[in-house]
Order: structure tokens, then C-alpha cells, then sequence
DNA sequence: TGTACATCAGTGAACGCGCGTTCACTGATGTAC
DNA sequence: TGTACATCAGTGAACGCGCGTTCACTGATGTAC
């Protein structure tokens, strides 16, 4: 008996095997090349290779799927940016740094989830569990600047969630102005270098590194 | 002889009086109601008081009248960046910080050209005057810090290009993140407060405010 | 002041299109006996 | 092992809709004489 398990999903007869994934990966490729307008159900259908009523088998409409396809990006941007805190340990400093970085190359390595969680227009609190991904996601960051708030001094520490936003922010500002778009768009620096810099004049203005480093 | 003037900019008869601008209005109202997927040419036309067909008098298309209400919210843009900028003077500094300020405050007064400009999809590189309206907006974030630059010692000076592109960055990321969509989103802070704390830590990294202050 | 005429901003009807969605159906699969 | 049957994932035809756009037109305005 041959092994069938990799072969059966990508073999289509009648049934597909694995529409659900395959239209939320569908849905991923065009709104990567097409924008979250130019994204229509009927097209994910057809480039899943099935008709667009099928599609009514495994989400609720058109926003339900993008809205899967949010949630799942939510899931894998939380775990790489945990993944990143840990791998920068035991530092807070660099296990913080770490947590900036990926969250651009997130943007860049997976650009369709990206759009579908930030720019479909798809709100976080359109269902429990993709505000509860989104929450989680922040969450690390969060965990990353709370810790990293222990080496200030007491009285001029700023509230680890303000410190956390604006590191939000600012790699949230990088990537909408001069990541995506046409490249280089703005800016004669590399996103990275302009992410890493910025991160780390903020961290001097903290006290975090030497002024004179 | 009675004074025409602006009764007859209200006033319909057969001929608009003003068509064009007012389409650009009804643009923003309902790109400011309903975003830019929302936004129907058909629609604008019928909030202006005209048929759908009269918009090609004064547009070659949808995109063309998104373009023009993007263009002018560069201009306008511009304009209060030049003036906050201005109004900070003589201080480099408050300066500055006023142009900062300024960017948030035209994206919570004026929504509907700011997603027009930011949100919309429409490339700034459309039409040369789109692109130097939008150059003109960025060239004077540039001369603040690049005015400001002269009080970093050379050696430590960051390139004034990289400077504004952080600071934009940050301001963008805290319109995106936490001034648009649901109200107070994502979290405790208001927007304006974590810009003005995000920008202060910042220029102390840059040793631009003293560090025990 | 009055008349003829050119201009052109707006009309309204029509178009083709592709969308999201529904529905009764059918064919493949897996299970019970 | 073979047959009957339940399940349900996919089909395909159809729908109503509103979109952007076009076209020949018409009515208001301003100007020349």
C-alpha cells in the first residue's frame, strides 16, 4: 500500500480534501498581488479550483474569509515574535530588539496575512478568537517591554504599555511608509536600518544604552 | 443689483455653479463614512445633486476624483506642517515638535483626505503634481530636522533624512494604530500623548533634551 | 434693448460586467449489515 | 466481501444588484450684433 498522505491532498477528484486551507491560501495570494479591494471571493474559488458556491461550505461569506485568513496571520505573527523574545534571551535588551525586527520581516516574508490584518479594513473585534490572537500577539511585546522597564530607574520609568506602543508604532510606521508600496518608496534607507536605528535612538532616550556608544 | 456671489454657489439650477469641488466634498464625506472600498462614484454624484454621467465632465474616472481629493489633502497637509513649523519658531526645537503635532492633528481633523492620501491605494507617483504636492508635505519634516541637526555635535549627528523619516514613521504609526478605527483601539493612552512622549524620548536620544529632565 | 447663436454643463436611458449569494442537484466517500 | 444507504462536499445555473462608463440629448448661460 503506497504512503497517500501528502499526494491525497494535493490529488483532486469530486472532493477536494482540503478546500478550507486552500481557500484561505488562495485568498492570501491575491490580496498579496491585488490589494484587499481587488480581492473577490469569486477569483479565490476558481484559483482554488472549485466553483464559488463551494465556498459556502467552509466560511460564511467573502469577509469571513478574510477574516480567517487575519486570524491566522494574528497566530503566526504571535508565535514568531515569541519565538524572536526568546531566541534574544537572556537579555531584555536584545531579546527586545529582537521582537522590533520581527515584526518587519513578518510584514515582508508574509505580505498577504499582513494586508489582511492591518489593511483589509476587517476589524480585530469581529470575533472573540481573532481579538483574542491579536491581544496575544500584543502581548509579547508588551511582556518584552515590561521586562526590559526594570533596568530604569524608578522615577523615570515609563509605563511598560506606552514604551510598547510607541516600539509599535514606530516598526508599524516603517513598514506602512517605506516597506510596502513600491520599494524604497520614500526613503533612501533600507527599512531595516531605518527600524533598527530608530529603535535604537529610543532606547538611548530611555537610558537603556550608553549615550556614548 | 443684489450681491451674487455666494448664494449663487448654493443655489441649483440646471448648471452646478461649482461641481467639481463639490464632488471632491461629497468624495470625502463618504470616503470619511464608509472608506475608500465604501466610496462609489455614483454615490458622490447623488450626495453633489448631479447624475453619475456629470462627474465625467470634470473627472476622467473614480480614480481620478480620488486623486484629486488625495492632492488636495497633500496641499493642505503641507500648508499646516509649514505653519506649525512656523509658529515654533524660533525655537529649533518647539519648532520641532509643533510639526509632530501637526500631523496628527490634520489626520483626526480632516479623515477623509487623510485616508484618501494614506489608505486609499492611490500611488503618489499617479500624477507629477500628486507627487511633488506630496514631496512639498515631506520636504518640510525634512528642514525641521535638518535644522534641528545643527545642535547634535557632528559626530554624532544623525543624516536629517533618517531623522524625519523616524519621526514620520512614529506619527503614522500612532495615527494608524491608535487614532483611526474604534476609538481609543488598542490602548490607555491618547494618541496625542503617546506621540508627545514617543518624539520627547526620542530627541533625548539623540541628546537633543537634557537627560534629567 | 432685443434677438440669434455658440458653448457646454448636466440629463436620463442604456450597456455590459462581475460581484456575492441561493438553490436544488449529484457524485464520491465511508459505514453498517 | 458485497450491497444499501447516509452524509455531505462540490456543481452549475440562476438571481438581483449596483457599479463605472457611454451616448445622444437638452436646457441654461453668455456673447455678438
Amino acid at each position: 500500500m503506497p504512503l497517500p498522505t501528502k499526494l491525497q491532498m494535493v490529488k483532486r477528484g469530486y472532493h477536494h480534501g482540503n478546500l478550507r486551507q486552500a481557500l484561505v491560501e488562495s485568498a492570501l495570494s491575491l490580496i498579496e498581488a491585488k490589494g484587499p479591494a481587488g480581492f473577490t471571493l469569486s477569483e479565490a474559488a476558481s484559483l482554488a479550483g472549485v466553483t464559488p458556491a463551494a465556498v459556502y461550505r467552509h466560511f460564511a461569506g467573502r469577509e469571513d474569509l478574510i477574516a480567517e485568513a487575519a486570524l491566522q496571520g494574528y497566530e503566526m505573527f504571535g508565535a514568531l515574535m515569541e519565538h524572536a523574545y526568546q531566541s534574544g534571551q537572556p537579555s531584555a535588551l536584545t531579546a527586545f530588539e529582537a521582537t522590533g525586527r520581527a515584526y518587519l520581516a513578518f510584514a515582508r516574508r508574509h505580505p498577504g496575512h499582513y494586508i489582511a490584518m492591518f489593511e483589509s479594513g476587517i476589524s480585530v473585534n469581529r470575533t472573540p478568537e481573532l481579538a483574542a490572537a491579536a491581544l496575544a500577539a500584543r502581548r509579547v511585546l508588551e511582556e518584552a517591554a515590561s521586562r526590559i522597564c526594570e533596568h530604569i530607574p524608578e522615577g523615570k520609568r515609563p509605563p511598560a504599555a506606552m514604551f510598547s506602543a510607541h516600539i509599535w508604532a514606530m516598526s508599524h510606521g516603517v513598514v506602512e511608509l517605506f516597506a510596502r508600496g513600491a520599494p524604497g518608496a520614500a526613503s533612501p534607507f533600507a527599512p531595516e536600518d531605518l527600524l533598527e536605528s530608530g529603535i535604537g535612538i529610543y532606547l538611548r532616550g530611555l537610558g537603556l544604552i550608553a549615550q556614548d556608544e
